[in-house]
DNA sequence: GGGGCAATTATTGTCGGACAAACCGACAAT
DNA sequence: ATTGTCGGTTTGTCCGACAATAATTGCCCC
């Protein structure tokens, strides 16, 4: 039997202050919008200074658990998933995740965002999509192509409603196509083949056809290895 | 056109070292491991006040960019998952997600995982996912079991070897079986399904079958759906 | 009476200094 | 070589202060 050695509890008053109002956002007690007493109200309240209350407050910001609309007013913020995302993007940067990581993943999403947009589509978010299409279409430069691209598949996984999917998927779609500028020059015929696909889903998503979108979503995120492959960055780090 | 209203570039002093050091590390030009210096150190060196360089700091270790291994420790933070996945976890039960969300991106990514996990195995990776069978196989309780399974699913996510994989399911994964605590009780022989289905994904693993592993592991999280369905929860909230 | 504008107030961001506690490294003792 | 001690260093927390500015109030005009 080894000595397990338990990391002491310390317990900084800077920290339990950020728990202590974590937990009552968790729970409940505080709701998205709830605006939160001054600094120092909030000082008093937990019997400490102002510059213990600060450094915890810093911290719930940097999680996203608080923000400032403007610099005097702190409350409670609705759960986005943005500044998750580009967290999650970051420490993707940091692992040095390879275009195959990326791709095997968005394999599995992004087929499934279009078979669940095409059951849950609605007329409006079927025009923006189609409208989206159309600007893909008509776009000339690279750098806007992929951006646009970019919204086209985000725009089909927010009407898949799917929140979790959503949260993700955001992050590895981010990576792989910013990864894809580097890619594109190398796939010429790239854009046809794009614009095809891009119709098949929305037509199938439109028609509520859920196999035949995600079946073309697959086609289409296949072709993307393809051209990474031409490339030959498929083994390389996307950053 | 619109008018773009960008957001106005503050620059508050603690934004901009934590942005700073934030792009350093991000650069690579200090790498994971690398200490920082002293609080007073790097008051001078940005030329602000300490409690000012603190703040800043507060904020990257929120971020999971430093940590202090000690006190006295300010250094450049491995990239780790851990902190990411709570968050994610946190975002999501505030966005009050249902089973169905959850389990409808687990039916994509678990399959996967055991797919992967069939194609680049290791015999201790082996050995472990067979001992972590076993323990399963033999526990009581139900917090134990799930606890188990939620472990034996991770164990797999692991073989796969994909970071963008482990990093993406186990927020999702982590709440799901959460949920299930609620769930297991409706549903009485989970348990030997449960053991069978694992037993069949672990011997396709092994045998580097990757499509049977796949459409066993489709198969278990199927399950997992009919146990969710006869608890009535598939729409309800699992927190 | 209601709405727009100015003055006041309150709050924030930053500053400088201070102190006890704890940690780290080195040194001495067993 | 391990253990105990000691001093320097760094942190966590505190206090008090000030300028800038957002928020609120009160005022004036329509």
């Amino acid at each position: 039997m080894t000595l397990q050695g338990r990391q002491v509890k310390v317990n900084y008053a800077y920290l339990q202050i950020a728990e202590e109002i974590e937990t009552q956002i968790l729970d409940g007690k505080l709701k998205p919008g709830d605006r939160l007493p001054g600094e120092v109200e909030l000082a008093q309240m937990f019997g400490v200074t102002r510059s213990t209350v600060r450094e915890g407050l810093r911290q719930l910001e940097a999680d996203g658990l608080v923000h400032r609309p403007t610099p005097r007013r702190l409350e409670v913020a609705e759960p986005q998933t943005d500044k998750l995302t580009t967290r999650s993007s970051r420490a993707m940067t940091m692992m040095k995740v390879s275009f195959r990581d990326l791709w095997q993943v968005a394999m599995v999403t992004e087929p499934l965002a279009a078979e669940l947009a095409a059951q849950c589509r609605t007329e409006k978010e079927l025009d923006d999509l189609s409208a989206l299409h159309d600007r893909l279409c008509r776009a000339r430069g690279i750098v806007e192509m992929i951006e646009l691209d970019m919204q086209f598949h985000s725009a089909i996984a927010e009407m898949s409603k799917n929140q979790v999917l959503i949260l993700a998927r955001d992050p590895i779609t981010r990576m792989l196509f910013s990864g894809f500028q580097r890619v594109a020059p190398a796939a010429p015929n790239a854009a046809r083949r794009q614009a095809e696909a891009h119709g098949a889903v929305l037509d199938h998503i439109a028609a509520g056809d859920a196999e035949g979108a995600r079946d073309w979503a697959r086609r289409h995120i296949e072709d993307f290895r393809r051209a990474i492959e031409l490339a030959g960055l498929m083994e390389d780090t996307p950053f």
